[in-house]
RNA sequence: GCCCGGAUGGCGAAACUGGCAGACGCAGCGGACUUAAAAUCCGCAGACCCGAAAGGGUUGUGGGGGUUCAAGUCCCCCUCCGGGCACCA
C-alpha cells in the first residue's frame, strides 16, 4: 500500500464516504496482488471463498449486496487470519434477457451483456468487494464457453451426453425447452403467466440419473450443507425402492401390463389395475370402443387443464371400467382394468395396482365405484380386533391370505415376492426416481453451441455409436474447439433456433468424411454454464485445458460458498452432478464442489420481496450516494442473522452511517496520540492502569473474542456488529479519562488499533482509513487478526441475581470466582433479601456459579 | 396432506448449553448546544397500576396445558405466517 492517507489538506473533519472510499478504491484496483491469492503450492493454509455469480442484468440488487457482504466479510477475515484466500467473481452471461434486449433495444447480445458486465463491475468495485479480477469467468464468452463445448464431447465418448425424442416442456414466451427444474407448477420459471406447452422434439440429454444414487447418499454426509437444502434435493431425486410385476390382460397373454409398486407384500388384496390414460395399452383397449376412448382422451385433456392451472391435486379422482380384466401373476386372479385420471404417465410404469385394504387412496376410489376391498395384512401381534382399513402400516404387520408367504412379516415379503417374480420372469426389484435425466437443448441463439454436426451421408463418429436417426450424429473434432456462437444475427421473435438462420453456421462439414454436413442449432442450457464456473477461476486463462489438475486438488472442495436458497436443486444439483463427471474423468480428486454451502434470506421491504412490479426495489447505487458503501454493506449485515430475511430499512441505513461517523471522529481525535506510540516502539508503559483504562481493554478483548468466535460459528453478524458499538459507546464515555491522562497513550493505540481490525471486515473502506490516520502501514485486511487476551478481558466482579421463589428481588456484585459459599453468603447478607425472607423458612437454595442464586422459602 | 423455518416492545432484533426477557439499532419523548433549525451530545423508554417523587406492585416472548427451584428456551396439544414437496403408487 502507498504512503499513509493522511494529509492535512484532504482530510475532512467530518466523516466523509464520498471522499474516503473512491480514495481507497483507486488505491486498490491500482494494485492487483491485494486481492490475489498465492499459488497452488502456498504452503500457507488455504480458504476458497465463493458468492454464487450473478446474471448481468446490469445491476446490482440488495440481495447480491447481501450475499457478496457476507462473503466479502468472511473473505477478509480469513485473510487477516493468515489463510490463502481465493475470493473471485464472474458473470453467468449467456441467457435469454440479453436476446430480450437485442429485440427491444436493437443491441447485439453480446455488447448488452458485456456492457452490463462492465457497470457491475464497476459497482462491486465501489462496494469494495475484494475479488480478485484477474481470476474473472465471463461465461458467454468463447474462452469460457470451448470448455462447455468440450465436457459436453467428453460425456458423449461416455454415453453420458445422448439424443432422444421425448415429451418436452415448450415455453411460448421463451419460445424454448425447459428443463422439468424449470417448470414451476406447470409455468415457466421466468413468466409465471405463461403456461408450459408439451411438445415432441428430439433433444440432447446428460445422464445425470446415472448419478441418481450417488447424489442421493452423499447427502447424507454433507453436514456443512444445510439441512433444508439437502431435503429439498432428497425430494427432488425422489428415490423409491419397489417391484416391477406385469400383469397380462386376461386372453390377451401377449399384452403386458407392467405395475410399479412398493407394497408388492399387498398384491394379494389387488382389486383391480389402473392405468393413466396416456397408457399405451389404454389406447389399444379403447380401440373400437368410442366411448372408452371419449372419456380416455377427456381425462388426458383434464389433466394437461390442471397442470396448466397448476392444481393437479385438485382434480377428484375419477375413474372408467375398461371392462377387461388382467391377471395378477401370483394366484392367477382377475381383476377388472380401469384407466384412471390419477395415474400419471410419466411417473413408474404408468400404472398400478389397486390394493383398496392398504392404500388410502386407493381405498376411497375403491369406494367411490364399490370395487371390493380385501383385506392381507394384519398386526404381526394378536390383537383381538382387526384394525380400520385401510391399514397401511408396513412395522409389525405380516401378511395373510397371501399363499405361501401369509405370516410373513411384510419386509421379507417384499423381498421374496420380488425374487419370486425375477425367477419367473414376471417382474423383478426395481428403484424409480423423480429425477430425470437433464434437457439440455434449447432452441434459442444467447447460449454455448452443441458441439455436434449431422452427417448429410449419415457418417457416424465412431464404430458402437450408432445414428439415432437418418444422418449420422457426429461430434465435432476437439481440435477444432470452440464452435463460435456467430455474432451478425437477426433475432426475432420466431419460434426455432435462430442459428438455423445463418448459413456460415449452419453448414460445415462431416468430420469424418469431409462430405456436407449441417450443426447442430441448438445452445445449451445455461445452467450447464454455471455447474462448473467455479472450476474455472483457478486456472481462469489456461488454453490447454479447463483447469490444471494440481491447482483443483489444491484448491477443492471450496470452503464456503454463498447464495441464494432459490438454487437449491437446480444449480446445485447439477453442480455435484459435474463434480462427479469430471471425478469420473480423471481431472479432480473431490467428490463434492462445496465443503460448506451457507444460504442467505432473502431482502424484504415493506413484507414482500423487492420487485420491480411491487415497486419496492432499493437501488444500492442511491444507498451509495447517500450513506456510503460501508454503510450500506455493514446495515446489510446488521439489520438481520445472515440466514433470516432482511427487512430493509433506510432509517437503519442512516443508523450505521450515524456509528460510522462517531468511529471516524474519535479515530481521528486520539489519532495523533496513538501515532506517537507507534513511533516511539517502545515495549508498553508498565505503569499501573487505571479503572476506567482496565474497562476499556476489558471491554475491546471481550469484543474480540466474540466477533471472533462469531465468525467461526453461527455467522450471527448483527451481534458482531452490535458488540463493535458497545466498544465504541464505552469509548466515547471515557471521552473524558482519555483526554486527561485517565487513560494512557499506549492504550489509546491498544484500542483504535483493535477497534480498526475489528471494523475491517464489515466497514473496510473506513477501516482503511482509520489504519493509515492511527499509522499503521499496508492494506488493514492483510494485517493480523487481534487475538483475544483471556486476562484483559476477564471480568474482576460479576453480578448476580438473587431471586426469592424464583422472582428477581436484587442484583448483588461479587468478585469473580466466588465459590458456592461466598455466592450465598453475600446473597443471604443482602438486606432486600433478608427483608423478604423474614419470618419465612428457607427450603433449599439454588447457587449456579457465576450465574444466579434462587431462595425457595416457604 | 407431508417436510422444513418462523411468531419476542411502535419497528429490525438480542438472549448460543433452561438461569436478570428486550442487548444493539431505528423510530419516539425530554434536555444541552443554537437567534432558530440541522448536525452533535446527554438522558428516558415493554405494558398496566399505585406514588408528588424516590420507589413499589402486577403483568408480559402467538394460544392452551405440563415438567422444573427456575421456561422465550424442554415436552404435549392448537392457531397463524413464510418456504419446499405433493394424486409419486
Amino acid at each position: 500500500m502507498p504512503e499513509s492517507a493522511r494529509n492535512e489538506n484532504e482530510r475532512p473533519e467530518r466523516y466523509n464516504p464520498a471522499q474516503i472510499e473512491p480514495k481507497w478504491q483507486a488505491r486498490w484496483d491500482a494494485d492487483p496482488a491485494l486481492y490475489a491469492a498465492e499459488g497452488h503450492d502456498s504452503t500457507r493454509k488455504k480458504f476458497y471463498c465463493l458468492e454464487m455469480l450473478p446474471y448481468p442484468s446490469g445491476k446490482l440488487h440488495m440481495g447480491h449486496v447481501r450475499n457478496y457482504s457476507i462473503g466479502d466479510a468472511l473473505a477478509r477475515f480469513m485473510w487477516m487470519r493468515g489463510f490463502n484466500v481465493l475470493h473471485p467473481m464472474g458473470w453467468d452471461a449467456f441467457g435469454l434477457p440479453a436476446e430480450n434486449a437485442a429485440l427491444k433495444n436493437n443491441t447485439p447480445p453480446r455488447e448488452w451483456t458485456l456492457a452490463n458486465i462492465a457497470a457491475m463491475r464497476r459497482q462491486m468495485r465501489r462496494m469494495g468487494f475484494s475479488y480478485d479480477w484477474a481470476t474473472e469467468v465471463t461465461t458467454c464468452l468463447p474462452e469460457y464457453y470451448r470448455w462447455n463445448q468440450w465436457f459436453f464431447l467428453k460425456m458423449y465418448e461416455r454415453g453420458l451426453a445422448f439424443r432422444k425424442k421425448s415429451k418436452v416442456n415448450w415455453c411460448p414466451e421463451c419460445q424454448t425447452v425447459l428443463a422439468n427444474e424449470q417448470v414451476i407448477d406447470g409455468r415457466c420459471w421466468r413468466h409465471e403467466d405463461t403456461i408450459v406447452e408439451q411438445r415432441d422434439l428430439t433433444q440432447w440429454f446428460f445422464r445425470i440419473t446415472q448419478y441418481a444414487d450417488e447424489l442421493l447418499d452423499g447427502l447424507d454426509t454433507m453436514d456443512g450443507w444445510p439441512e433444508k437444502v439437502r431435503t429439498m434435493q432428497r425430494n427432488w431425486i425422489g428415490r423409491s425402492e419397489g417391484t416391477l410385476v406385469d400383469f397380462t390382460v386376461a386372453n390377451q397373454p401377449a399384452e403386458k401390463i407392467t405395475v410399479f409398486t412398493t407394497r408388492v407384500d399387498t398384491i394379494f388384496g389387488a382389486t383391480s389395475v389402473q392405468l393413466a390414460p396416456e397408457h399405451p395399452i389404454a389406447r389399444s383397449l379403447a380401440a373400437g370402443d368410442e366411448k372408452l376412448a371419449a372419456e380416455i382422451e377427456k381425462m388426458i385433456a383434464q389433466q394437461k387443464a390442471a397442470r396448466e392451472a397448476g392444481d393437479v391435486g385438485a382434480i377428484e379422482k375419477h375413474g372408467v371400467d375398461t371392462g377387461r380384466f388382467a391377471v395378477n401373476p401370483y394366484n392367477g386372479e382377475q381383476v377388472p382394468i380401469w384407466v384412471a385420471n390419477y395415474i400419471l404417465a410419466d411417473y413408474g410404469t404408468g400404472a398400478i395396482m389397486s390394493v383398496p385394504a392398504h392404500d388410502e387412496r386407493d381405498f376411497e376410489f375403491a369406494q367411490k365405484y364399490g370395487i371390493p376391498v380385501k383385506r392381507v395384512i394384519v398386526p404381526s401381534s394378536r390383537a383381538h380386533t382387526l384394525p380400520e382399513l385401510p391399514y397401511t402400516v408396513e412395522e409389525d404387520s405380516m401378511l395373510s391370505g397371501s399363499g405361501q408367504w401369509s405370516g410373513k412379516t411384510c419386509d421379507e415379503a417384499q423381498r421374496e415376492m420380488a425374487a419370486f417374480a425375477k425367477a419367473n420372469g414376471f417382474g423383478s426389484a426395481t428403484v424409480t426416481y423423480r429425477l430425470k435425466d437433464w434437457g439440455v437443448s434449447r432452441q434459442r441463439y444467447w447460449g454455448t453451441p452443441i458441439p455436434m454436426v449431422y452427417c448429410e451421408r449419415g457418417h457416424v463418429a465412431a464404430e458402437g455409436v450408432p445414428a439415432l436417426e437418418p444422418g449420422g450424429v457426429v461430434p465435432v473434432a476437439e481440435s477444432t474447439l470452440p464452435v463460435v456462437l456467430p455474432e451478425k444475427i437477426e433475432i426475432t421473435q420466431e419460434g426455432g433456433s435462430p442459428l438455423g438462420k445463418v448459413p456460415e453456421f449452419l453448414n460445415t462439414t462431416c468430420p469424418v468424411c469431409g462430405g456436407p454436413a449441417r450443426r447442430e442449432t441448438d445452445t445449451m442450457d445455461t445452467f450447464v454454464d454455471s455447474s462448473w464456473y467455479f472450476y474455472r477461476y483457478i486456472d481462469a486463462k489456461n488454453g490447454a485445458a479447463p483447469f490444471a489438475s494440481d491447482k483443483a486438488k489444491y484448491w477443492f472442495p471450496i470452503d464456503q460458498y454463498i447464495g441464494g436458497v432459490e438454487h437449491a436443486i437446480l444449480h446445485l444439483i447439477y453442480s455435484r452432478f459435474w463434480t462427479k463427471v469430471m471425478r469420473d474423468l480423471g481431472m479432480i480428486a473431490n467428490n463434492e464442489p462445496a465443503a460448506r454451502l451457507f444460504t442467505q434470506g432473502m431482502v424484504i421491504k415493506d413484507g414482500a420481496k423487492m420487485s420491480k412490479s411491487k415497486g419496492n426495489v432499493v437501488s444500492p447505487d442511491d444507498m451509495i450516494a447517500r450513506y456510503g458503501a460501508d454503510a450500506t454493506r455493514m446495515y446489510a449485515l446488521f439489520a438481520a442473522p445472515p440466514d433470516r430475511d432482511l427487512d430493509w430499512q433506510e432509517d437503519g441505513v442512516a443508523g450505521i452511517s450515524r456509528f460510522l461517523a462517531r468511529v471516524h471522529r474519535l479515530a481521528t481525535k486520539y489519532s495523533e496520540r496513538a501515532r506517537q506510540e507507534i513511533n516511539q516502539s517502545g515495549s508498553p508503559s508498565s505503569a499501573p492502569r487505571s479503572v476506567i483504562e482496565e474497562k476499556l481493554l476489558r471491554v475491546l478483548h471481550q469484543t474480540i473474542a466474540k466477533i471472533t468466535e462469531d465468525f467461526s460459528g453461527r455467522w450471527h453478524f448483527n451481534t458482531s456488529i452490535a458488540a463493535v458499538m458497545i466498544l465504541v459507546n464505552e469509548v466515547a464515555a471515557a471521552e473524558a479519562a482519555m483526554d486527561s491522562q485517565d487513560v494512557s497513550s499506549a492504550a489509546i493505540a491498544e484500542i483504535f488499533r483493535g477497534l480498526t481490525l475489528l471494523l475491517a471486515p464489515f466497514a473496510p473502506f473506513l477501516a482503511q482509513e482509520l489504519w493509515a490516520e492511527l499509522g499503521h502501514e499496508g492494506a488493514v485486511f492483510r494485517a493480523q487478526w487481534p487475538e483475544a487476551n483471556a486476562d484483559l478481558a476477564r471480568e474482576s466482579e460479576i453480578e448476580i441475581p438473587v431471586q426469592v421463589n424464583g422472582k428477581l428481588v436484587v442484583v448483588i456484585k461479587v468478585p469473580a470466582g466466588s465459590d458456592e459459599a461466598a455466592v450465598k453468603g453475600a446473597a443471604l447478607a443482602d438486606a432486600k433479601i433478608r427483608a423478604r425472607i423474614e419470618g419465612k423458612t428457607v427450603v433449599k437454595v439454588i447457587v449456579v456459579p457465576g450465574k444466579l442464586v434462587n431462595l425457595v422459602v416457604k
